[in-house]
DNA sequence: TGAAATTTTGGGGACATTGCAATTTTTCAC
DNA sequence: GTGAAAAATTGCAATGTCCCCAAAATTTCA
């Protein structure tokens, strides 16, 4: 059986308030935009508005949802022979080389970038979903190596892992807002992970090998 | 000319209601205390803590002003002969060696990091001013080492020390708030910041060294 | 079709934060 | 010392986020 129509006008809603209320973000700012504003725009109650999103920097994100485990996934979908790093690292170039939206690299993401660069509470959102994503993966990481509870490698790993995470994206966005196309800002960013593979040391490289075969 | 009564009295006040402001955080959380009991309790009006301090979390972190430039710091005095990371490193080893405070060593710790957990706001606070210390740092690795203004390594190497300091700084918090003794956590950080040192790769251990005497 | 479950809404309120004007305190020239 | 200028403190009103509760509207299902 699917879904009936109560859960259908919910999604339908849930949806139409978002996207309300992204577009009013994207033209104004966030903190230019009250609830108010976006409940009558949605033709809404306020409390309805609440009753689908805990907080305002909720109706921003919405769409970001499911990145948490991102990091998480490469590595648990890293190849026979292959390093958790060295599973990140490929599947960041795979993204960054075919110019996919999951990176930023699509043209509006500027625009986005610079809505969040101004308001100091969707800053503070973006930073506590990255820890989220480290954290995440410290933990795939103890799990994936069965690392002991002391053992400080997998919190180790993670940071460094994240750390070519955190400062692709970083770069990526900084171009973006820079004006540059996704193109050019692709090209750039596979040299950057190139460097910054470079500076990866061998044992952080080597970490959490799949067993072959 | 020293300085006036005005002045004086003026840090008085503010130090005053800072003081009085971390002792109820501390006793009971800082979602849980209101501007205007600090108020009161200070014995001045609402609008007076408003003067002093531009927001909430700005009185709880009145006591970590100057923190920004601190692995700047470390960086430019750094040894003849010494990298920006090793400088960094030997510095906080100083630190965790000798129980210093400033790395969260000390008995009453545990009890200001409680209250950073459990508020959303004071840890997006704290990670703004990572952040601040960050990029502070990168410029001081661009300027230190005169790189070109598309020069991505000062970005890089400031990211690969701030994961260092950041690891250590978290460890140690969870270490703290986990109940150990000061005295036993220096013991632990300083095998993690060997470990550390074991991961960092050789061109980041040789970034930046001062040229000899 | 009517009761039960769920959603939406209205109203009230706590609290952070800001703006403005009135009031008090401190300074400083005379 | 005295009085006006400068600065600090205060009170008051308002905005905006977010929470809680109870009434009203909608949907489900026996």
């Amino acid at each position: 059986m699917a879904e009936g129509l109560r859960e259908r006008k919910k999604r339908q809603t849930r949806q139409y308030i978002s996207d309300v209320a992204t577009g009013l973000f994207l033209e104004r700012g966030f903190d230019a935009v009250t609830i108010a504003e976006i409940a009558e725009a949605a033709d809404v109650s306020v409390n309805t508005v609440y009753n689908y999103f805990p907080a305002k920097e909720d109706l921003f994100f919405d769409r970001s949802k499911g990145v948490v485990d991102r990091l998480s996934r490469f590595v648990r979908a890293r190849r026979a022979g292959e390093s958790a790093a060295l599973a990140v690292l490929r599947e960041l170039r795979e993204e960054v080389e075919s110019v996919s939206p999951k990176v930023g690299l699509i043209d509006g993401y500027e625009r986005f970038m610079k809505v969040v660069h101004g308001s100091p509470s969707l800053q503070a959102r973006l930073w506590y979903m990255q820890r989220e994503q480290y954290e995440d993966l410290e933990a795939t990481l103890r799990e994936e190596t069965g690392a002991a509870d002391g053992d400080p490698m997998p919190a180790l790993m993670a940071g460094q892992i994240n750390w070519v995470h955190q400062t692709l994206m970083t770069t990526i966005a900084q171009e973006m807002i820079a004006g540059r196309k996704p193109a050019v800002v692709s090209r750039e960013a596979l040299v950057l992970l190139d460097e910054m593979e470079e500076l990866l040391s061998e044992r952080v490289l080597n970490y959490g090998v799949r067993a072959a075969g």
